[in-house]
DNA sequence: TAGATTGTTAATCGATTAACAATC
DNA sequence: TAGATTGTTAATCGATTAACAATC
């Protein structure tokens, strides 16, 4: 693969996987690794961890492997963990809160600037050092602020008319927890889903698969192999 | 591919789609679907959609689709969600309550048993009418319930000594929110990950790679000096 | 230098898309 | 019946794995 070519999805998804494994390399004082070992460490193969890496450039030495630091600074620069993109937050429900307070948002690219609900119960009420706002208040914020990405802890019926103000003001980045499908509805848009109910119904998938497997036994074919 | 083989991971995560997109049609009182006219509204392609379906089983008719009830229920069932595998959820912070408060655990094939957390102060209260236990007695409850599957909503270094106590007492199926990786530990389970963090890094990814494309736009084949 | 390990090309494997005969 | 749409096979596309020359 040519450094110029579009890094496909599978590839992209594996990186924040490399960050945290560099990370965790890091600070356990380790200094070099090769493809072999993190490959072991991260149950995946060397030649995969080298075909990933070499999307982005030769990060390696031969003979030697990849510098712990140096490659952990790669991928976060890839990664683009540098930046400080202003993230909105709107629906401070359980799963907003969750969100606010579990995840590091300052070492992952974003400023959190700014949260939204409708409750009038939670209007003004402050979490992590911010107030939480009235959406009504929503376009204004947006207008007078920067925001690039919003995270959407919203049910899914209310997505849709913040969705279209957040557009509206020319956001285009989100972080989506609802099922509601932005995609669909406005084409120049990035969206990251995390849908908690469909990774569930696989957990009972593959439970159900293991637990009552549906084989349907075609047992000729199978007996005149030999070994 | 024949109704024996194994289900590839690709089609398993899309099941959960199909299922919501199903409901929905089903809900709008829609009796009959084609796979052209689902794909549109999911923005896939027919042919995966015959392809994947055809994994399971013939649902449709030649000449006029497929019947939405009948295909609902076919991928509920497919899905495993006519199960209750009996659940118990470790951590009640932030996370925690989101998923005790936010997940469809009973129409997605589970029933949430029972909640555990090590805080003192949050030990005894009740949570959607179930007590918060202490983990100590995480491997009693164990031993005398029947625990299908545990929700880890757990700090990272939380999770190895109380996983040691779910896999000794033979729980085999994880819902992981944590970075801990239970594959590499254990053997025969099944881990479902949500990895919120790294969703997060996938989207700065994406933002970055879109505001600053990294295209080193190659000129001319090696005009390169060396350096 | 000799051994090790990368970067990169080639081979394989798997997943998606296209095509079409079967059939409702 | 004729038109529509499936189920299924074949063709294409993409991703992973294997191999090895380059080189530290």
């Amino acid at each position: 693969m040519s450094k110029n070519d579009k890094i496909s999805m599978s590839v992209i998804r594996r990186l924040p996987r490399y960050y945290r494994f560099l990370l965790e390399l890091k600070n356990n004082g380790a200094m070099r690794v090769s493809s072999r070992e993190l490959a072991e460490k991260m149950g995946s193969s060397a030649s995969q961890i080298r075909q990933d890496l070499n999307c982005f450039g030769g990060f390696g030495q031969q003979g030697y492997g990849y510098d712990v630091p140096k490659l952990f600074d790669e991928i976060s620069a890839i990664l683009g963990l540098d930046h400080r993109y202003n993230a909105i937050l709107l629906g401070v429900g359980n799963l907003g809160r969750a969100v606010v307070n579990h995840v590091a948002f300052e070492s992952r690219g974003f400023n959190l600037v700014a949260l939204f609900d409708k409750d009038p119960s939670v209007v003004g009420v402050e979490i992590k050092g911010m107030p939480v706002r009235n959406v009504a208040e929503l376009g204004d914020y947006c207008r007078s602020h920067q925001v690039d990405a919003a995270f959407l802890c919203l049910p899914r019926e209310s997505v849709e008319p913040l969705a279209e103000v957040l557009y509206g003001c020319g956001v285009r980045y989100y972080w989506n927890f609802s099922h509601f499908d932005l995609t669909m509805k406005f084409d120049d848009v990035i969206v990251e889903n995390v849908h908690l109910n469909d990774s569930l119904m696989t957990l009972c998938y593959r439970i159900t698969e293991e637990k009552y497997p549906m084989i349907e036994d075609k047992p000729s074919e199978e007996a005149d192999g030999e070994n």
